[in-house]
RNA sequence: GCCCCCAUCGUCUAGUGGCCCAGGACGCCGCCCUUUCAAGGCGGUAACGGGGAUUCGAACUCCCCUGGGGGCACCA
């Protein structure tokens, strides 16, 4: 074990984004890689946003993709009183004072001050109110809110581990919120008294957080702070075309991924590849795998597009690298949502090895070994696949061939296989058989045909295709 | 408007002054295989944003421009 701490620390305001899952997992990585330890820790300082189900909802995320965590959930919002307790000290050292602007007043000022082409940011209005002024604030009945006097000159600098030198200069970093007019504390605060608390030796978050950062380290040195945490930046997760990765850009959120059916193991080997290079040229890699591999050193400072076509690969890939029972026990949730009642385990699990090969998502193998499980009576062939049939050469008399083969075969694969009977017709097998498969399948992709048809049962291949040959023919 | 970060094929990236007229992967295109569709095999297309500077030599260093992204909340 190191002495290396790490945490992701979401806000519980709703699913949990692409984004943040890749944060968690850079911080998990990184942990397991330098045998530090990963803590969890929910900022739900925004009582009106945070929910608890999003609280649940991240563990449960978190689960899934794999990624266990070592200390916590710790839920800020059972600690306020330490926040409050150092938002008191900062307005005793002079560093923060009490603030009477209104939201409304300042959201005012703000738009004012833009539309004039002026910068915006707090004007410093509350910065050295004498007691009689803030007497009559008061007596207003005004609430009050806390901010942090940032310096009025100099710069704030660190060096970041992904982007070497960053700094501003504090004259463009206004005076900030660390308590609420509600008497709840602000993100900064929280964050900067529990890095310190729980002894945080790196922080790795989104770069979208870069500028807080001097804010943050501000506070953490007016606590009292000697020495501070490493940063580690990470390039942003765009959607297809740039700009956030958005709704617009289709699903974002890891509930929406693992609901369509991917593999954690995939999806997390994808998350990997984005901002992060591996030292060899192998990109398909397991949990342990990416632990191993895992640098700082290589991540990437630009920000990374998301594009679902890769980790549609990834999956495929995944999915032919795991044991049958595996596979067949991640499709089964999908297939019992679908058609669990009428599911027969054996049958199931060789539909699955016939899709194993050619599949790329869970949900999809679910879809193709559907057929085996409907009703004769009730499979539907799908509308584009049946005008496909309708433009085969011979169509009625190639389901005849094949009617009359499936009577009489030796029920074995080899027995079953209907080509020579369709040859005998002057139609080419290839050309031919979409019909057999839309007939047996209900739709012209799918299961190798053969392994289908042996699966289903000779009365029920039977059946679907005559009711095919019915519905060609109906005389 | 101000501040910050970034910049290699369509996309993810390798590349840390000569090994690069730039390598891999996804996608795309073509061919092969084939029980349709896929999957698979083989091959192909395609990039160092522009301009200066440093250097014997720049994808790699520095500057400017341009472009992209992020921030400027009593959200995190």
């Amino acid at each position: 074990m190191s002495d290396i701490r790490v945490r992701f620390s979401p806000a519980p305001t709703g699913m949990m984004h692409i984004g943040n899952a890749r944060t968690a997992l850079f911080n998990w990585l990184f942990a397991r890689h330098t045998g530090g330890t990963f803590i969890l820790r929910i900022e739900d300082t925004d009582v009106v946003r945070s929910t608890t189900e999003a609280v649940e909802q991240i563990q449960v995320v978190l689960r899934w993709l794999g990624l266990d965590w070592d200390e916590g959930p710790v839920l800020q919002s059972r600690r306020f009183d330490r926040y409050l307790d150092a938002a008191a000290r900062l307005v005793e050292q002079g560093d923060a004072y009490g603030c009477y602007c209104t939201e409304d007043e300042i959201k005012a000022r703000n738009e004012a001050a833009r539309s004039e082409g002026k910068t915006p940011g707090y004007d410093g209005r509350c910065r050295d109110l004498t007691p009689a002024q803030r007497d009559a604030f008061v007596a207003e009945g005004r609430a009050r809110s806390i901010r942090f006097r940032t310096p009025d000159d100099g710069r704030s600098e660190f060096v970041d581990i992904i982007r070497g030198d960053v700094s501003v200069a504090w004259a463009t970093v206004s005076d900030f919120v660390i308590v609420r007019s509600n008497g709840t504390p602000v993100f900064f605060l929280a964050n900067a008294v529990d890095d310190m608390e729980m002894a945080i030796t790196h922080v790795l978050r989104g770069e979208d957080l870069i500028d807080s950062t001097h804010r943050v380290l501000a506070l953490r040195h007016a606590l009292g702070a000697d020495d501070q945490p490493a940063y580690a930046h990470l390039p942003l997760i765009l959607g297809p075309g740039g700009g956030k990765l958005s709704k617009r850009h289709g699903a974002i959120s890891v509930e929406e991924y693992r609901d369509a059916g991917y593999l954690p193991a995939a999806f997390v080997n994808y998350l990997a590849l984005l901002g992060w290079a591996p030292p060899d040229e192998h990109e398909v890699l397991t949990l342990d795998q990416l632990i191993a591999a895992f640098d700082l050193e290589r991540v990437h400072q630009a920000a990374a597009t998301f594009d679902p076509q890769k980790l549609e690969w990834l999956d495929a890939q995944h999915i032919k690298a795991l044991p049958l029972s595996e596979l067949t026990a991640a499709v089964l949730p999908f297939a019992r949502e679908r058609y669990g009642a009428r599911l027969d385990v054996p049958v199931f699990e060789a539909a699955v090895g016939l899709a194993q090969e050619r599949a790329t998502n869970l949900l999809q193998i679910a879809e193709q070994a559907e057929f085996l499980f409907t009703p004769d009576d009730d499979l539907v062939i799908d509308d584009a696949s049946w005008e496909k049939v309708l433009k085969i050469e011979k169509v009625a008399q190639i389901l005849d061939a094949a009617i009359a083969h499936v009577e009489s075969c030796a029920w074995t694969l080899e027995g079953i296989d209907l080509r020579a009977a369709v040859d005998a017709l002057g139609v080419k097998a290839r050309k031919a058989l979409p019909v057999v498969y839309a007939a047996i399948e209900g739709k012209t992709a799918g299961l190798p045909l053969f392994d289908a048809i042996l699966l289903l049962g000779r009365d029920s291949a039977l059946r679907r295709l005559r009711a095919a040959r019915l519905r060609i023919d109906p005389a």
